[in-house]
DNA sequence: CTGAAAGCGCTTACAG
DNA sequence: CTGAAAGCGCTTACAG
């Protein structure tokens, strides 16, 4: 590790040497302790304000043993440029980081790919960190069972799931599901084919929402329009030529993500077919990519910043105590 | 700010007991130190292994009187979440991290828009960190000059200015702008616009390239194909659409960036023209979304990952003072 | 209401 | 080669 040194600001020593008082009363008149007197709180503000005093929060930190830090973990084999390149999770990123920094906590961010959360567990992503953030599910449900009931607490944006030992977050899945589908049914589309990995959780829900409208509009779902498409960007296009080439016919697709819309609509445009006149798609997360696609891509819209500092928000309260 | 308590790890003094030796040795012997006896060390590492030790690094880097932060500032407005979204980002923010976790450092993201970056000295941003890395240098070349000289270390992504006493880390804009033309050129088209804010210095480069191109080409560059087109995605698109409305004719583009080529061919499309038959689109950076879009988009490759990680090493360097 | 003191987990001159 | 000790900047029982 390269030997790094900082030149150091006023220290609260100095500060309380200033105010002719001790480091105890200037850090108890700081965190406006009620056991110090009023005025010499205000003169004690007043001095740091006027020195430009701040708490060394690393100091802080550490007296309090605690380390300040929340990781984020995005599930989906983050090292993929693919994933990483996935505007959702930038935006979510977004929101994590402005609700972190309000608090005053640093954000460290998990950057390898991770094949088995369990592992995580002895890495400096959770040895050196208050708590944990993860960004999706994965197939790792009892994983993330097990992590939860180590000391460290977590929170996870997904799906709700049985027998559910972790704090979540989501968005309503079926419901996302649901209009997505109504939304091709009303403009008269009846082959509507549903792309994603409906081993996700979260993407399991969304499918029974699109079962949900087909049935309420007296069309049967039909197996073969399930396509497991991937999230990652040359799979998803890979898997859609495939079921293009396949000549199974369909004039609408639910998609699970604005990307996979994205890619669906480049494929179906390769294939000499038109979007959506020939077929109809509808993407999932309202990212700002698709909001200025050409045509402008229907969606259904996840708040995914504000989720962000909802994730956030949620740790905190467990940190705290109040579940 | 909340109450976080973590349950701490088996500690040094602790490992030390087991060694029957103090801190100070086993210290020594983590540090690989040569003033300590050999055979000592590989007990204490065996020790260490089996107890599965782990140095504090909280406590280790405040008693180096160092954060072990590096922040990132990514500049161009970054609250925009248009900015955020560009992938151009995103490969840089994974390529920076990479390389900080494999020395042990930890990220701390800036996420508030940046005005006038001076006002960061105050801000967490500086003080709590040991370094910072700015992503872009924006029109505040001035302004990086100026803190280059207070004493906390930065580097820049960016380009070449006279005067400069900032580290600076940076593509070849002028041959990058020189390829992207000269691609165009030989294509056969000869009404050569170039997209992009010529106020920034590494597009005023691109742009020195895109002249000499046609220079060599006997082509005379017209300033109204020079055409200031914010990198913002929205914003592109007007400015795509006014220039497309005015009936400037032209067969090709030279953009600043694949996000922006991505809306100038869309924006195309909506017009009615072709691309790249009525007018072909080179980009900049070479994002995934670039190498998988529909038809392949044609771009000049910046290798962004990479760039991070000389980034952080140079950013390393200076903290090592080996300047 | 305030001070004196211990201690968070580490590193590093200084002795020996 | 190793130990004893000081100290990084803070917080918080414990006295008074």
């Amino acid at each position: 590790m390269s030997q790094i040194k900082t030149k150091a600001p006023i220290t609260m020593q100095e500060l309380a040497d200033i105010a002719g008082v001790t480091r105890g009363t200037v850090s108890r008149a700081l965190s406006d302790s009620p056991r110090v007197n009023e005025k010499t709180k205000a003169r004690i503000l007043a001095l740091a304000k006027k020195h430009k005093y701040r708490v060394n929060q690393k100091a802080r930190n550490f007296r309090l043993r605690r380390s300040g830090v929340v990781s984020v973990v995005f599930m989906l084999d983050i090292k993929s440029e693919q994933h990483m390149s996935d505007p959702f999770f930038l935006e979510m990123l977004g929101g994590i980081a402005d609700c972190l920094a309000e608090h005053d906590l640093d954000l460290f961010l998990a950057h390898a790919p991770i094949a088995n959360i369990l592992e995580l567990q002895e890495s400096r992503i959770f040895l050196n960190s208050d708590g944990v953030i993860f960004v999706g599910q994965g197939e790792q449900h009892s994983q993330l069972n097990a992590i939860s009931r180590a000391e460290k607490p977590i929170v996870v944006w997904g799906a709700p799931m049985p027998r559910q030992s972790y704090c979540r977050v989501g968005g309503d899945n079926i419901t996302g599901g649901y209009l997505a589908t109504n939304h091709l049914l009303e403009l008269g589309r009846r082959r509507i084919a549903f792309f994603g990995n409906v081993n996700l959780p979260e993407i399991a829900l969304r499918y029974s929402g699109y079962k949900k409208a087909l049935k309420e509009h007296g069309v049967k779902p039909d197996r073969h329009l399930q396509i497991e498409v991937p999230f990652e960007m040359q799979h998803a296009r890979d898997s859609i030529e495939e079921l293009l080439a396949s000549h199974t016919s369909f004039d609408a697709a639910v998609c699970s993500s604005d990307v996979m819309a994205l890619s669906a609509i480049a494929t179906i445009n390769e294939f000499g077919l038109r979007v959506p006149d020939d077929i109809a798609i509808v993407g999932y997360d309202d990212i700002g990519l698709a909001r200025y696609s050409s045509p402008t891509l229907t969606t259904v819209r996840q708040n995914i910043r504000w989720a962000g500092r909802v994730l956030v928000e949620s740790l905190l309260s467990i940190l705290n105590g109040q579940n």
